[in-house]
Order: C-alpha cells, then structure tokens, then sequence
DNA sequence: CAATCGTCCTGCGGGC
DNA sequence: TGCCCGCAGGACGATT
C-alpha cells in the first residue's frame, strides 16, 4: 500500500520519464477507475502532454498541458508501470495504458481497483484540495514542532488513528503511523490528550525520520507496491514493527502483538510501547 | 462526537 | 488436493 514515501518515489522516477511527452493514445479497460465516460476521457487527455507531477498526500498530481490534470491515487494495490518503447507491455491487472508519441509507455495497474486516474481541470484541482481539507504535510518546513503540538491540542482520540488521519497530518497510512508509534515508545491506543512531552517529541522526530529514510530506500513493498519500473522497495527489512506479529521485538525483545484499531490491523510492543 | 460499520474489489490463506 | 469462506485495507459516508 503506497503511502507518502511510496507516491514520492514514483513522483521522483517518474518525473525524469515522462515529462515533456505528449499523449498519443489511451487505451481504458475499466471505466471505474475514471471520472469521465471512456471516449470523453479519452478525448479530453489525448494529444495533451506532461508539464509537471507533484505529490499531496497519497495523490499524486500530473500536470498537464491545457490546463487539465491527472490526479491519481493508489489506494491499496495500484501500481504506475513505465514501459520503454520497443518493450514489450505486460499486462498484470492493467486498467489504463497512456502511450507517448515517444513510443514510451504508462501502465496504470489496480488489482483491487480501489484507486483511481482522474481528469480534473485546474479550478476542479483547486477545489477538490479545498474541500477535501487534506493535511500538513509532515516533511515540509512548515511542519514544526510547535505546529505538532498545536495539531494534537485540537485532536481527540487515539494517536495512531490520529496520525493515519489525512486531513491531521497528509500521508501517514497504517505502515508508517504503526513505526512512528513504535519509534517515539508510544502505544498506539494511547489517547492524544494524554501524551507528555517527551512522547510528542519523539512522535514528531519519529515522523521526519522515519519517512525521510523510507524515500531514501525507495519505500515498503508490502503488498502489491513497486516502483515504476517494477522494482520493489527496500525499506521492509527496516521496519520495526509493521508485520511483525509474534516475532521478537528489536528493542526489548517483548513479543510483537496485533490489534484492530479503527478497523486497521496495528502492530506494536506491549512491552517497550507504553 | 468519537468509534465502528459497510462499501468498493480480488487474491490468498485457513479450514476441512 | 481442492473448494469455500472470510479477511485485508484507504477513504468516505452512514450509523451508533
């Protein structure tokens, strides 16, 4: 499941890819994965080309030539697939192909089909962010401490649900919301108001930390996540606790447990996480 | 008003 | 071995 350190990579490899190409064709195979009727998408986004992508949240934004753009988000299983021209294109679970008049190619693959590619024009972008309210995003400058603290003074209710809130703190998801837990000795259930200092320190280190060293190694492939050239990320070995139920903890070697908490599964240390 | 549930969807794992 | 059942999960809306 691609959450903020995921999108980003794909942000980044993508944009040395496909920007400056022009769309020459679509091909939809699954006309819920779009907002338009298949031929008005298709005759809206052809012959446009790629100016800029940019990542919000989870979403990530195509901006494209005429003032439309793509915003597209993954959910759980979706995959952006680049496919070099005169390379032969494997379909796994593909809903949309774009091909480039560059020969090149983009495969949006979606096994649960919970994600999306949608076409909004730049007033609809504007006011789809502005409705949608979504948060701060944890490693800008404006994200500080003092901004944390202010957050959580206004946040009721469990921390990691708390921190898995896009519109609290924008692309936390239930992989790395379980590690910062983990990192700042805090147990998941712990109610915000009840956080001490230390512990929201800890949080907000935990939270640049860990998802600046999660876009280094290009993410988590848990599940179906792979970059766009279908590699998959190298930071699984590195999580703490994601995964890990009944296993040792690294820390104290207390035993990894897992819970349902706001439906998610969530791991954490009984032991170290208090 | 916070917490939980249903919805979307499909592969996979457990049980028998 | 093979079939069936139910679970997982991001985000949203509805309900408790």
């Amino acid at each position: 499941m691609p959450e903020l350190p995921e999108v980003e990579t794909i942000k980044n490899e993508l944009s040395k890819k496909i920007i400056g190409k022009k769309i020459k064709d679509i091909e939809i195979f699954s006309e819920s994965s779009i907002n338009y009727k298949k031929d008005d998408f298709r005759k809206i986004a052809i012959n446009l080309s790629i100016n800029k992508i940019e990542r919000r949240a989870k979403i990530l934004i195509v901006e494209l030539s005429d003032h439309y753009n793509f915003l597209i988000h993954l959910k759980l299983t979706g995959q952006l697939i680049y496919v070099e021209k005169n390379l032969e294109i494997s379909k796994k679970h593909t809903q949309i192909i774009f091909h480039f008049s560059s020969g090149d190619h983009l495969l949006f693959n979606d096994l649960r089909k919970f994600g999306y590619v949608k076409l909004l024009k730049d007033e609809e972008l504007k006011s789809y962010f502005i409705n949608e309210k979504i948060g701060v995003e944890p490693l800008e400058g404006i994200f500080t401490l003092e901004k944390f603290k202010e957050l959580l003074r206004n946040k009721r209710g469990k921390i990691k649900v708390a921190l898995m809130d896009q519109k609290f703190i924008a692309g936390l998801g239930n992989i790395y919301s379980a590690e910062v837990c983990f990192y700042a000795y805090v147990n998941p259930n712990r109610i915000v108001s009840s956080l001490e200092e230390k512990e929201i320190n800890l949080l907000f280190e935990g939270i640049k930390k860990i998802l600046t060293e999660a876009i280094k190694y290009k993410g988590s492939s848990v599940d179906t996540y792979v970059d766009i050239y279908g590699e998959k990320g190298k930071f699984v070995p590195l999580l703490k606790v994601y995964g890990r139920k009944g296993k040792k903890c690294y820390r104290c070697g207390g035993i990894i447990k897992s819970i349902s908490l706001g439906g998610r599964g969530t791991y954490f240390c009984p032991q170290c996480q208090k």
